[in-house]
DNA sequence: ATACAATACTACGACTGTCAAGGTAATATT
DNA sequence: AATATTACCTTGACAGTCGTAGTATTGTAT
């Protein structure tokens, strides 16, 4: 798996990608690293710890909130959900992506 | 002007777009920086130091050869060449980003 | 029964690319 | 005479990613 994304090209949209899974509905750390794996057709997965740090970094500047979940048996979970604040950026980084994008194409 | 980019989204492309400029001839640090600022039409522009450290490392991976220039008069140049080398990495980083492109796509 | 894989979270330290700040020196413009 | 532009370079800080390591539970295979 993977092994083509190199982390460089990588930097700076984790957060966003994050963002965009928390948009379809609440996820918690492990499940959220699964789904990135899932939704990228297996081509490629972000380290845990970097999803890690993603996630405090989000939380901090308040664009998810977290809640642990109330399992009775089994690893207990901490979910996170994406707040108004996150959605604004979300969009926003998406809008710098297409941007990004297009400036690139055109530099290459 | 630029402001609009941010640097983690960049980070990885500098040395590619290095290349993208030598791969139509030789050319010296700070006309490479005007020329990249001229062919984003003035929408973004690469710090000169993050440059000159770009330059560094093609060298000392051997994408890239330097010669000065002999102004008699004026800043000496010190003049950019690719090598065979450099042409092989920019393609391979060519399609290294049509291929990131589209998995970010598909995440975002 | 026992070992192993998978789930689920966390801490710490290293690496690397970008940038801000600062510097030198010559030529061109006002 | 003063300033802007050209042209190069050094140093140190910052931040995001990753490797390594660790804890603890549940499910599966031997």
């Amino acid at each position: 798996m993977n092994g083509k994304i190199s982390s460089d090209l990588l930097r700076g949209h984790t957060d966003t990608i994050v963002l965009s899974i928390l948009k379809d509905g609440d996820s918690y750390g492990y499940e959220i690293y699964k789904k990135i794996i899932e939704k990228s057709d297996g081509l490629f997965e972000l380290r845990e710890t970097t999803l890690y740090s993603s996630y405090r970094r989000l939380e901090q500047e308040g664009s998810i909130n977290s809640y642990w979940g109330d399992e009775t048996q089994g690893g207990r979970r901490k979910y996170y959900t994406i707040t108004l604040a996150g959605e604004k950026v979300y969009q926003h980084n998406k809008l710098d992506w297409e941007f990004t994008k297009k400036i690139i194409d055109k530099l290459l």
